[in-house]
DNA sequence: TCAATAGTGTCTTTAAGACAATATATA
DNA sequence: TATATATTGTCTTAAAGACACTATTGA
């Protein structure tokens, strides 16, 4: 037999894979905290709890794991958000009652701006808050799988810019500031928050200034390489 | 319909699932080369080829993922190796002529001495140079997982120590940085190199000696926790 | 002018880079 | 003693921490 012939002979039928899923922790940044997104689950198991977007890949139309995960968090969010990457993926026979299962999970970041219009529009899909997403009861392992990208976001904080992708498309240096505080649990050193900033060029000063108490602040935006900057040195935590 | 109901009316054969295996990128270090375990393929599709050591799910037998690449590694090299680490998961309908197909993919590391009498009794089993890797056609797109692994290891090597645990459990300091080098190219500083292990206190003084040409190197073990120690500031690369 | 917030100056501290110097083996 | 390799000393440099200070707005 050739490889041809063991290809037409081959039918998926006769060999069954473990229960494949992929979702997602989307955060973002509203009102002074972070949030994560969570959907009402509307069928079996665990139908009626809370959990993380996601769900099957769609064999016909997603052609990669990413797409499958993009389109996910558009049905649920309305668009595509600017920051994905793939956590973990989880596997064992206990997580799903319908047996062997596996979910490869995802971090996304988002702005609150941009589906808030959106996600009003449904009552299955809702920003909780971190500090009491612990207390809920969220379906399968999607409270473990939540932690782990939490604490992943955290590291990043010390050593990257990618938790700016919470915050909307123009920001000031202090909201970017305190999504990383809120992400590390302790205040910054302002000084060398900006300095080090400032030195790894990666942002954008709009011109623009934003005027609310005080001194208006300067405000900037992303430079797209900004995802895969990686400083030398981690910041004190 | 209750939940229970529903299980009970559930039969997995009514949903198919994309092709999911676990493999890995196994590196040892060996006369003074990183070296990748290759496995020849004994089946179709690729059947002939080289490519990494991994395979299907045994849903009756492993619990988790990682018992799963933990069975398929001490199925090739006859022993479990020290470091495991999941990397990454790819998955789309292009990367097995089968249809779509999910690896979860995970990196480990090994002395050589440690499996080396297993390896040597078997044919379809070998380790492969870096320098060497590059030219060979890997089955699927396994050549590209290991790429992955080697950056992932590479940038591991400018904060942690994690590349010697492709050392035998007594080694030398040179041997250490060694390792270090090959990994991220260039020479590294000496001095640095051990400051940071000497303030970090990840090694164990043996208080045994390696007598060699020219002056005894002192012999050093892992401590455990050596494995997820992070230095807060990276190496220069 | 005061309160509030944004942003800067600058000294200290930490840890890495550079590289010379010393130590301990064997031939 | 010469050679080889291991190990340490120490000065320089880079970047973060600490924290006080200045700047710019509205009330």
């Amino acid at each position: 037999m050739n490889e041809k012939e063991f290809l037409a002979s081959y039918d998926r039928k006769d060999y069954l894979s473990p229960l494949l899923t992929v979702d997602a922790v989307l955060f973002t940044y509203h009102e002074n905290t972070l949030k994560v997104l969570l959907v009402e689950r509307a069928s079996f198991p665990e139908k009626g709890k809370w959990g993380l977007p996601g769900g099957f890949i769609d064999e016909q139309n997603d052609q990669t794991l990413e797409e499958t995960v993009l389109r996910k968090l558009k049905e649920k969010t309305g668009v595509i958000p600017p920051y994905v990457e793939q956590l973990c993926t989880e596997g064992n026979h206990q997580r799903d009652p319908r047996g062997w299962s596996v979910t490869v999970c995802y971090t996304a970041l988002i702005a609150y701006q941009a589906c808030e219009a959106h996600i009003d529009t449904v009552d299955s899909v809702k920003w909780v808050s971190i500090d009491e997403i612990e207390q809920l009861t969220l379906a399968f392992d999607h409270l473990k799988l939540y932690q782990h990208a939490r604490e992943r976001l955290k590291q990043k904080s010390l050593y990257s810019i990618v938790p700016g992708f919470a915050l909307p498309d123009v920001f000031t240096l202090a909201e970017l500031q305190h999504v990383h505080e809120v992400l590390i649990g302790k205040p910054l050193q302002n000084k060398s928050f900006r300095r080090r900033l400032e030195q790894a060029d990666l942002l954008i000063d709009t011109g623009e200034k934003r005027h609310e108490r005080g001194r208006p602040a300067n405000l900037y935006r992303l430079k797209p390489q900004s995802a895969d900057y990686r400083f030398i040195r981690n910041l004190e935590f």
